[in-house]
DNA sequence: AGCTACGCATTTTTT
DNA sequence: ATGCGTAGCT
């Protein structure tokens, strides 16, 4: 049953719509709510219907649960914001200078095109400056010619980083949202075919938009009735990547007769919790006064622990929750550990190992940065792009075939005099006049596999598998492992990767270049294998809820974190992020919450020694009636009864 | 000459 | 456990 504000805006269609909806307040279920009732009462055709998340798994999980309720559910467009900019950008190459088959680049590809526009000599950390400032002004939504800077070589090379792109038929993440703004304020007519094509649009985790995906949106409804924000400005937490709070706001001034509809009523955690959580957040200026409850009633207090090191955090943290299971009937899942960095989950897995306690990480490193999936996804990418120079530069020794940094340079030479892509040059019939006849030779062995490769129009499991046979390349990685297990895990990877493709090939699309595409937006395969204890950072767990939460690290320093003051242009903006972070976490929680710090902890690079870290500020922040001490009786009491567990297990196994 | 292999510093949060 | 710089090696 849908509470009134909930049915209210399930059932608002005719002006846009803000739900301001705090943690755990149903907001997602709304969004799915009002798309099954749009459905019902036939408001539109599915295929008009759109719904728009920031992360594939938010996207996922949404079509799963609207897939259980109504027939014709993959018909509608549930897709994150850089999933929708794709679409865009892919059925309008006409206008958008793009050619089909165009690639997307990671960040780490599109910082070393960087390097290579910026003066020699450039210091690495300058450039990730400028990198991120590019990205900035495209989050922004400005062109380079929109630009007033006191730096006008960096809009020079954001320019030529635009141009550069375009030759090589690439786009980066940010390009997604911006080309596609561009595009739809470029062509009127392209932007009111858009604006039909949508007839609802739904945005999930708006306080996270940026100014560019803000403006997207304006250009797709046209500032029209038929959209339904759902946002919280306690949970805004991308301020780092662009996203502005402020656009909560902006949407009452930009949309006429903006019907605001808050969700105060929250059905996840225990008052206790609820109470605390709201007082930290408090400490924020608050734009919109909301107040949200909970009749759970006030269950547990909340832990709060401080340890002399990581160690011992992971230690003691480990032993509590495997006497849990053992003697609690709890569940490893109901579990979640929360932390601001992944670096420490390190400790965590430590201690968990030890113990063969079952833990899952989500968010930490994924499939797609290991290496072997970067050089396959690729050699996939030169295939259906021939001017994608980032691939041609991954893949063109990969496996070695003897051809080195100079012979790359003077390629790369001949293709800046010709006009060419990389690959072009190498295809080029004057090739060996220009390079030793040895080495053209073997330039021309890869480029004729490429292109024979590329124009059989096989489907891509079979592309993949030939590619494979003929770079040889499991056994290359089986040559590059140094021991048996790097051996073997290796080898599972690759045949991973083959058994995705055929998975994703069965399932939809056999286009070479749309299967690459979704592959490039894809960051993280989280299948089902979401076993055991959760580890997770403060950010990847936003949307997600956990019986028992464990925030561990919670100091000065760390949360917040320094670096996050230091670098921001205002530093109580990001404190204030930062202690949105903190609301976040504590709301994950349904029944106890346990907050943990460290009282030693290594700092930074130079000298290891350890640094004393006081407690966050953010504890100070919780109100001492919810806050069961860490020397209290029970507390006292639990300690015993972990070290007798403790002592028991190191006896059994010594 | 040019390529490969061994070694040294690195992590805030993410599509 | 990756990425870049400087040696040996063919």
């Amino acid at each position: 049953m849908l509470n009134s504000p909930q049915a209210e805006a399930v059932r608002s269609l005719d002006n846009p719509l803000l739900v301001l909806a705090g943690a755990g307040c149903g907001k997602t279920r709304v969004i799915i709510e009002k798309m099954i009732h749009i459905m019902q009462i036939k408001f539109c055709r599915p295929e008009q219907l759109y719904a728009i998340t920031f992360t594939n798994k938010a996207a996922k999980e949404m079509q799963k649960r609207i897939s259980k309720r109504l027939p014709n559910s993959e018909q509608i467009c549930i897709s994150t914001f850089h999933a929708l900019g794709l679409q865009i950008l892919k059925s309008e190459t006409k206008h958008s200078g793009l050619r089909p088959g165009f690639s997307i680049l990671d960040p780490g590809e599109s910082s070393k095109i960087i390097q290579e526009l910026v003066p020699r000599g450039i210091k690495k950390h300058l450039i990730s400056e400028l990198q991120w400032q590019i990205s900035s002004w495209k989050n922004a939504g400005f062109r380079p010619s929109e630009i007033s800077t006191t730096v006008p070589l960096n809009r020079d090379i954001y320019r030529q980083y635009l141009a550069y792109m375009n030759h090589i038929n690439a786009v980066d993440f940010d390009d997604l949202i911006a080309l596609s703004l561009w595009l739809l304020q470029d062509n009127p007519d392209v932007k009111a075919r858009w604006q039909k094509k949508i007839a609802y649009l739904l945005v999930d985790e708006y306080q996270d938009t940026n100014a560019c995906q803000y403006q997207l949106l304006k250009c797709l409804t046209d500032c029209g009735s038929h959209i339904t924000c759902v946002g919280d400005d306690d949970q805004s937490i991308y301020g780092w990547r662009g996203a502005q709070p402020e656009n909560l706001g902006l949407l009452a001034a930009d949309f006429k007769n903006l019907q605001v509809i808050k969700l105060e009523q929250n059905y996840r955690s225990t008052e206790t919790i609820l109470k605390a959580a709201n007082a930290v957040v408090q400490h924020n200026p608050h734009p919109f006064e909301k107040s949200i409850w909970s009749d759970l009633g006030s269950g547990e207090l909340i832990a709060i622990s401080s340890y002399d090191s990581i160690e011992e955090e992971a230690e003691q943290i480990a032993t509590a929750i495997d006497f849990s299971t053992q003697h609690k009937h709890a569940q490893h899942t109901d579990f979640a550990l929360l932390y601001r960095s992944n670096q420490q989950a390190k400790f965590i897995e430590q201690a968990f190992r030890k113990r063969n306690i079952p833990y899952h990480i989500s968010g930490g490193r994924s499939f797609f940065d290991y290496a072997e999936i970067k050089d396959l996804m690729a050699y996939l990418r030169l295939l259906v792009n021939p001017r994608d120079n980032s691939a041609f530069l991954r893949v063109i020794n990969t496996p070695k075939r003897g051809i080195g940094m100079h012979t790359i340079k003077r390629i790369s030479q001949i293709s800046k005099l010709r006009n060419l892509s990389f690959l072009q040059t190498c295809n080029q019939s004057d090739l060996s006049n220009q390079l030793d006849p040895k080495i053209a030779a073997k330039v021309r062995h890869f480029s004729d596999m490429i292109t024979t490769l590329s124009r059989s129009r096989l489907p891509a499991e079979t592309v993949l598998n030939q590619l494979l046979a003929q770079t040889d390349y499991i056994n290359w990685i089986q040559h590059s492992a140094n021991n048996q297990l790097a051996k073997i895990n290796k080898t599972k990877l690759i045949t991973d990767f083959v058994k995705w493709i055929n998975a994703i090939c069965n399932k939809q699309t056999t286009q070479l270049d749309d299967l690459i595409n979704i592959l490039s937006l894809q960051t993280n395969h989280d299948e089902e294998q979401q076993q055991g204890v959760a580890l997770m950072t403060l950010h990847a767990a936003k949307g997600l809820e956990f019986k028992q939460v464990y925030l561990i690290g919670v100091e000065e320093g760390i949360l917040p974190h320094s670096n996050s003051m230091d670098e921001a242009d205002d530093p109580q903006q990001a404190l204030e992020e930062e202690r949105r972070l903190m609301y976040v976490g504590m709301t994950r929680a349904k029944s106890k919450l346990h907050i943990s710090y460290v009282k030693k902890r290594k700092r930074k690079h130079p000298g290891q020694e350890k640094i004393a870290t006081g407690p966050s500020r953010f504890i100070k922040e919780i109100p001492a009636e919810f806050i069961q001490t860490a020397n209290s009786p029970e507390r006292k009491q639990k300690i015993k009864q972990n070290f007798a567990a403790l002592r028991a297990q190191l006896n059994q196994n010594p």
